[in-house]
DNA sequence: AATCGCCTCAACCGCTGCATT
DNA sequence: AAATGCAGCGGTTGAGGCGAT
């Protein structure tokens, strides 16, 4: 009979002395060993994300490891391995929760910014106006129009004529912002990265947080969470018209109203941040 | 105080690649 | 060369906590 479900401090224990013996490897010895009724993969699963030594049990990520995520996620795409393997204590797991969670909460701004109806978690800090939503196209449709540093990429000239009818926040001459659709311009020094290191088990990488002149991420304005934070802050406006939008997975062509333009966009088009 | 919705996290599942037999 | 088992990875799900209403 094998075991599911949470685990028992018991069997972390048995788990613990069987790495202790043998290492941590035959896992499905634990099992015909009589040691647990789990299976190998179960005893290996909270080996690693549980029971390792020198996990980050707990602790949330700090914003310089969500920096250090979106950028390698917008490199590597979800290797969520791979990118652990840049974060000292953190495993595939606490990677792929940390996105899945960040996508899901993006995905509701969109979304509840495209919708005029009452918003359900009203109050929460991060929730966008569907105003603020549409002057948000403006204005990156009009950065897209007035700045010839975008023009790379056609496909950021967004929005409907009527669109263009709407309030536009002037923008400022002074804000200097990366282009974010371009995600190589704003990770550099990630081209120094040795591939003999990439998927290599973190303790023979340089973690992040270990001396690494290799490794040297550029830095997002202060901040939690990147997005969410540029997108409350008082100047939000000034913030995205600073954004380039374009973005290969967007049909134009569909995106003939205010309204159907969020539900048009990609889950991840916030990527680019 | 009760309810609801969201968030986080732990664990499982399915698949793939590799090593061994 | 084929079969088998194992390790590893990414996706998904469910439980519990927490804050807002």
């Amino acid at each position: 009979m094998i075991k599911k479900g949470p685990w028992k401090a018991e069997e972390d224990e048995v788990l613990v002395n069987f790495v202790n013996k043998y290492g941590p490897r035959d896992w499905s010895s634990i099992r015909s060993m009589g040691l647990l009724p789990r299976t190998g993969k179960s005893c290996r699963l909270r080996w690693i994300n549980k029971l390792r030594p020198n996990l980050k049990i707990g602790c949330k990520f700090s914003a310089e490891e969500e920096r250090v995520v979106i950028d390698l996620q917008a490199r590597f795409g979800n290797k969520w391995a791979t990118i652990a393997s840049y974060l000292q204590g953190r495993t595939d797991n606490d990677v792929k929760n940390f996105w899945s969670s960040r996508q899901k909460r993006l995905a509701r701004i969109l979304q509840s910014s495209s919708q005029c109806k009452p918003h359900k978690n009203k109050g929460k800090a991060h929730e966008i106006p569907t105003w603020q939503a549409k002057e948000f196209i403006n204005s990156t449709q009009m950065k897209e129009e007035s700045s010839s540093k975008y023009q790379s990429c056609p496909s950021a000239c967004i929005g409907a004529p009527e669109m263009m009818q709407m309030t536009i926040m002037p923008l400022p001459d002074n804000l200097i912002a990366p282009n974010f659709a371009n995600i190589d311009s704003i990770l550099p020094s990630l081209d120094t990265i040795e591939p003999d290191n990439l998927g290599k088990p973190s303790a023979e990488v340089n973690p992040l947080q270990l001396p690494n002149p290799k490794l040297e991420l550029p830095l997002m304005p202060e901040s939690h969470d990147p997005v969410l934070q540029g997108l409350v802050e008082p100047n939000f406006l000034e913030n995205v018209s600073q954004l380039n939008f374009g973005s290969p997975f967007v049909d134009n062509e569909k995106l003939a109203t205010p309204e159907s333009f969020f539900d048009e966009l990609p889950a991840d088009m916030f990527d680019f941040l």
